[in-house]
DNA sequence: GAAAATTCTGGGAGCGCTCCCAGCTTGGGG
DNA sequence: CCCCAAGCTGGGAGCGCTCCCAGAATTTTC
C-alpha cells in the first residue's frame, strides 16, 4: 500500500481512506489512489486488514446434518448456492463446513472461536444437537436455517411455515375426495419434520379424520420413502393419499406404490415437500408439492446476520416464511 | 498470547513455539504453555498469524459451471463433501465459490489474488472458460478436477479415464448383443463429455460398428437426456442401447424410452456415467453405470495442492484415475 | 575439567494494514 | 480582517503473531 500511496503522491493514510471509501478524501486524491492501485495491480492484504478491524469478511455456512442427507437432498444444493450468491452481494466469503459426527462439533466451535469467520449460518440442527448450545456459549453471531432443535429461545432463525405446508397438503387432498391420507415423516428429531407431522395431524382432525396408524417414519431419503410407504400400504390397504415430507421421499413413495400396483394419482395421490425445481416436475407423474424457496430463506438469514454484525440490537426471533401448494399431476 | 505466556511463566517466543510445536522447546515449558492456553480458553488469532506466515490455512473450491448443473448434479454434492473432508484432514478450511457467469471471473481472480486462500481446487472448467488463463497469470497454486478445457499444458489436474469409461460401456453393450448403440452426450465444450464421446466412437469402430447418426447432444441435465433420447429414437427406431454421459441424463433417457413404449433393458439397454451412490441404484430398473469415485479424485487433488504449497517442485501433469463398470439391471 | 557443541529461552523487529490525533488548508460569518 | 468550523492530509501507534538473533543453560567431547 505504501507503494500505491507513493505512486499516487499521497500518504498511506489517504490511500487507505480512498481504498475503503471513507469520508474526508478529496475526489482528486481518491481518483489518483484508485488509478495507482489499478496500475500497480495492488490488492490489499486481507490478513493485515483483519488484524486491525477484527473482521474477516467471511461467513461460515454450517450444515449440521448426517452426511447422506446433505449429499442426496437437492435442497442443500439450493441452499449452498443461494448462500454463496447472497453472501456475494454483501461482499462476504463463504466458508463451508459439514458437521456429520459428534466429533466435528468441538472442531467447528474451535474454528469459529478462532475468529476465522465473522458469523455463521447454521442449517438444520436437530434435537439434541450439541452445536447450538456450544455456539451460544461461544458468543458467535449465528442465524439458524430452520427452527433450532432444542427449542431454545433467543436464537435468530428463519424457518418455513412447515405446519401450514402440511395443512395445505391435507386440505388439497381432502378437497379432491381423499379420506385415507397417510404421511411419511422425516427424522422426527428434526424440527421441520416434527412441525410437518403436527400440521398433518391437526389438519386431519380439523376435517374430522383419524390420523391413527396413518403415519410412518422415514428419514428424508428416497429409500426410506419407499419402505415407509410399503409399510403404510400393508397396514392400510385402503390408503388413497400419501403426504411425503420431502420430494425425495415422495419419489420413494411412488416407487413403492408402483411396485404395489397402485396408480398415481388414480388410486393413491402423492404430495411432496420442497418443490425442488428440477426434481419435482421431472417425476412421473410430475409431483404436486409444497413449494418453499431456499433462496429467500438464505436471503433473510444473511440480512439478519449482517444487521447482527453491524451491531444492531436485533431481537432474537424466528422469522417464518410462507409456503404454497404447487399443484401438478400426482395429486 | 502474552497472557498465556505470562500465566505459564515463559516468554512470548516460547509460548509461540509451544503452540506451533516447533523444535527446541523443553517438555516442561510446552506442557505449561498448553495447560495455560487451555485454562485461559486461548485460541490464536488467525489474522495475525496469516500476516506473518503469509498463509491463510484456507483453500478455495471453485465450481466453474452453469448454475443449473451444479444444483442438480449429485456429482457436485459428492465433490463438495469430499473436498471438505479431505481438506479437514490437512487442517485447511474450505472456501466455496461458484463461477456461473463471465462476470464472476474477475471477482474470483481478484479474491484469490488478495491472498484470501493459499490455493484453489477448480472443478470442471469448460473449453473457452477464461478462468484457467486468468488463474495462471495470477500465479496462484491451482489443481484442476477434470482436464482443463483449453488443453493447456502445465496444469495440475486429476481426471477420470473418461475415454476408457465409454469403452467399457460400449463393450459391455456389444457383448450382450447390442448393435445399435446410441449416446447422449454432455455439453461438448466440457472436456469430460468430449473425451467420453471420443471413447464411444473409437469403441464402436473397434468392433466394426458405425457411429453415424447415433449421437445426440445433451447438457448433463435430466431434461436434456429425455429430449435427446427421444430424438435418437425418432431417427433410429432400431436403437437397442443408450450410453448416457451422466446418471441424470440416463434417468431422462429412461423416461423417454418409457414414453415411447420401449422396455428397459429388454428393448433398449441403458448405461449411465457417475454411478452415483444413491441415484443409480434407486432407478427403475437400477442403473448400470460407469463407476467413478469423486472422493478419491478430491483426495488426490488435495494431496497435489499440498505438495505444491509445500514448495515441492511438482511437475504439472494430469493424473488419470481409473473407472469401472458397475453392472445392475438396465444393461 | 575446559572447550565445543547442543538445546533452550527471551527480547526485538516487523508483517500490512486501520485508526487516532494533530495540523494544515479552505471558506463563510461576525 | 480575523476567527472558527469543516474538509482534508500525514505521521505515529499498534493490532497479535512469528521469526531472527544473541545469549543462557545444559550436555557432549577430547
Amino acid at each position: 500500500m505504501e507503494d500505491v500511496a507513493a505512486y499516487a503522491g499521497v500518504s498511506r493514510s489517504t490511500a487507505s481512506r480512498a481504498l475503503n471509501d471513507d469520508a474526508y478524501v478529496s475526489m482528486r486524491a481518491k481518483e489518483k489512489v484508485l488509478g495507482a492501485a489499478r496500475e500497480l495491480g495492488y490488492s490489499p492484504n486481507q490478513a493485515a486488514r483483519s488484524l486491525v478491524t477484527r473482521r474477516t469478511g467471511a461467513v461460515a455456512v454450517v450444515l449440521s446434518e448426517p452426511e447422506a442427507n446433505v449429499l442426496d437432498d437437492p435442497y442443500f444444493a439450493s441452499v449452498m448456492h443461494g448462500a454463496f450468491r447472497e453472501l456475494s452481494t454483501v461482499g462476504a466469503q463463504m466458508l463451508l463446513m459439514f458437521v456429520d459426527t459428534r466429533d466435528d462439533v468441538p472442531r467447528t466451535i474451535k474454528f469459529l472461536e478462532g475468529g476465522h469467520a465473522d458469523g455463521a449460518l447454521v442449517f438444520a440442527p436437530h434435537k439434541g444437537d450439541p452445536l447450538p448450545t456450544a455456539l451460544r456459549l461461544a458468543r458467535i453471531p449465528v442465524v439458524y436455517g430452520g427452527r433450532p432443535g432444542n427449542g431454545k429461545r433467543g436464537a435468530h432463525a428463519v424457518d418455513f411455515d412447515n405446519k401450514d405446508g402440511a395443512r395445505l397438503a391435507v386440505e388439497h387432498l381432502y378437497n379432491s375426495g381423499r379420506r385415507r391420507i397417510g404421511t411419511v415423516t422425516g427424522m422426527l428429531d428434526h424440527p421441520a419434520a416434527a412441525d410437518r407431522l403436527e400440521g398433518w395431524r391437526h389438519a386431519l382432525e380439523a376435517v374430522g379424520l383419524d390420523p391413527t396408524d396413518l403415519s410412518e417414519d422415514g428419514d428424508f431419503t428416497m429409500a426410506s420413502g419407499e419402505s415407509a410407504t410399503a409399510k403404510l400400504l400393508a397396514r392400510c390397504p385402503d390408503l388413497d393419499a400419501v403426504f411425503a415430507m420431502s420430494d425425495l421421499m415422495a419419489a420413494g413413495a411412488m416407487k413403492a406404490l408402483r411396485a404395489a400396483g397402485r396408480r398415481v394419482p388414480d388410486d393413491v395421490a402423492v404430495i411432496g415437500f420442497d418443490d425442488h425445481p428440477t426434481l419435482a416436475p421431472a417425476m412421473e407423474p410430475p409431483l404436486t408439492s409444497i413449494h418453499q424457496d431456499p433462496r429467500q430463506q438464505v436471503r433473510q438469514m444473511v440480512r439478519k446476520l449482517m444487521s447482527l454484525l453491524g451491531g444492531e440490537d436485533v431481537r432474537p426471533e424466528t422469522t417464518v416464511l410462507p409456503v404454497t401448494l404447487m399443484v401438478r399431476d400426482s395429486a
